[in-house]
DNA sequence: GCGACAG
DNA sequence: ATCTTGTCGC
């Protein structure tokens, strides 16, 4: 896949914000004519501390038998520190390089954050739909910013997500009784097909399976050796 | 000043 | 994110 170069990751927080304003006033809702849904990849990272190692995982999967066709990684030391609102700055370098080598054309990519529901509008799963020029979704295990209802307890129950009068994102059930997950557009989608693509890649776990695969392939790179 | 805070 | 086996509950 390529990887548009828009900017440089070696930025400090505060030029990290500017960059984030910047790109947000890119970011379109609107889902492509041609749209349809071949391949799906999603992405994540795992972190090792002690080895200061990151550690990252692109895997694509058919749809809608969520078949694994193909396994990209990455590792690199980290370069950027964990602070909400920013973690695309702390995972984007190593997962672009994990991209840069994907051959499959993926028709959209689920990642593990937020995409619209940011503080600017511009989470991890925004950020890449702007490098990747592809649809992206984010499903982050845990709220970023926002409010919302707690959705019924049926698999696929959900509320929207709400941040300053707009909606960003849905709160939804994945499966009966679990938590609830938070998806949010990333880039060239609208919230109902958002979902729809969540849904449409959960098997029986909470996380959808490119989410999933990618985070267990992410932890194997980092267990080996 | 206080609370919130993706991974 | 990460530290970690068994165990309580649907």
């Amino acid at each position: 896949m390529r990887v548009t170069s828009l900017h440089s990751w070696a930025v400090n927080p505060i030029q990290a914000v500017a960059i984030q304003k910047d790109l947000s006033e890119r970011i379109d809702l609107r889902l492509p004519r041609d749209f349809s849904l071949r391949y799906v990849a999603g992405a994540d990272v795992s972190v090792d501390r002690e080895r200061e190692r990151i550690y990252a995982a692109v895997v694509v999967l058919s749809v809608p038998d969520l078949m694994v066709v193909e396994i990209r990684q990455s590792a690199m030391p980290p370069e950027f520190p964990y602070v909400p609102g920013l973690l695309t700055f702390r995972e984007g370098k190593v997962l672009a390089a994990a991209f840069e080598q994907v051959q499959t054309p993926c028709d959209l990519v689920v990642f593990d954050g937020q995409g619209l529901a940011h503080p600017r509008g511009l989470g991890i799963a925004s950020h890449f739909g702007l490098l990747l020029g592809i649809p992206t979704v984010g499903v982050g295990k845990s709220k970023l910013v926002g409010d919302y209802g707690e959705p019924g307890p049926d698999k696929g129950s959900s509320s929207p997500l709400l941040y300053k009068g707009e909606r960003v994102g849905t709160v939804l059930r994945t499966r009966r009784g679990v938590r609830p997950v938070f998806v949010s557009p990333g880039n060239r989608i609208d919230h109902a097909s958002a979902v729809d693509v969540v849904l449409g890649t959960c098997t029986r776990y909470r996380l959808p399976e490119p989410t999933r695969q990618a985070h267990l392939e992410a932890g194997r790179l980092r267990s080996e050796k």
